[in-house]
DNA sequence: ATTATCTATAGATCTATAGATAATGC
DNA sequence: ATTATCTATAGATCTATAGATAATGC
């Protein structure tokens, strides 16, 4: 029953990194926190030493699970920082991201949810929304506004396209809604240099 | 108590009507059985004359949910059964359609609680998107290769912007790119005629 | 006679809390 | 002494079923 400072920092750390998977694999309400502490290893009881709620852990797991995509994003920046666009088409509108949602964008995964949620929540999703059309319309031409228009378009069609891909599953159909979409964006993207 | 055959099948049919509504609005999981049916005046007992199981309900209330939508978007639609596509991204990527999502699309609302359910949901949601992505193909020119193309950008660019406008609910990030989105796809619309 | 609906309940969850236990850390 | 974790449980909820009741429809 080991439970340093340490260890207690530790749990909760691991407990945001699992609910952030999990919450994107089966939904917000999709994992129970008795399972989630057993994936720890733990037991129920001492949840809530580390969160005053479920919603306190909600709240973390959704804002841990966009500082995933942005570490993942930051992967595939050039020396200025920006993203390459084309390359990261080409994950994104993957079977491999469609099949991972656990590891992949909390957008496309939580959206919908999240809008069923309280403001507070909602909040911190708008400021998360911002820094992404942001970081991502660094990576296009022109002025600051014309940059943000292009991330808005750029990334509303990724994530409409993966939503559809993910509600139709392994399939023909899911497959040509991703390439059809990833063809469409890299023919369209500004040439890099 | 009355119950006739006509009752009944009138019941089956506003039970279908109600779970469409509320699924959307509140998520596959959001609504329980006994509330929905507390909804239509009765008590939670008699559900399992109208379906051999929730799953079941779910399942009729999907399709229900784009038969609505089909429904709505015939009206919009000129003598050829075509849809007129900039007053159909006028509606759909409105606040007021953001803000109801009982009456609304289901695509953005449930396609992410739909790709984590089995096999058979997914396989009718499947057949429902490629006759969508055939509906508003035809109203867009060129071979049938080429309208599905137009057809699946066109939607995937309308399911992701509405997504993020109902995840930011109401504020200016959503009314952003609503509009934004919206002024996108209507400047590169085919000119009608 | 049949059956749509009702009342009641079994059995399985789930969040949250209370109090015990066994480590850490002063 | 403090506290992270454990055991146990309260209280609420949810799906599904059993059996009673009161209409329909032969």
């Amino acid at each position: 029953m080991g439970h340093s400072r340490a260890d207690k920092a530790q749990t909760h750390e691991r407990l945001v990194e699992a609910a952030a998977k999990r919450f994107r694999e089966r939904g917000l309400d999709g994992i129970s926190l008795a399972d989630l502490m057993k994936e720890l290893g733990l037991t129920h009881g001492g949840f809530y030493k580390h969160f005053a709620s479920r919603d306190a852990l909600v709240a973390e797991a959704m804002e841990h699970a966009f500082e995933e995509s942005e570490r993942a994003g930051a992967k595939l920046a050039d020396a200025d920082g920006h993203i390459d666009l084309a390359r990261y088409a080409d994950f994104y509108l993957s079977e491999a991201h469609r099949d991972s949602p656990g590891n992949g964008c909390a957008v496309s995964a939580l959206s919908a949810d999240i809008s069923r949620r309280d403001d507070a929540t909602r909040a911190r999703y708008r400021e998360r929304m911002d820094e992404t059309f942001a970081r991502i319309g660094a990576a296009f031409p022109g002025d600051a506004k014309a940059q943000r228009r292009q991330a808005i378009e750029y990334m509303t069609r990724m994530y409409g396209a993966l939503l559809i891909a993910r509600g139709a599953g392994d399939s023909d159909l899911s497959r040509e809604v991703l390439d059809t979409v990833r063809e469409q964006l890299q023919s369209s993207l500004p040439t890099p240099g």
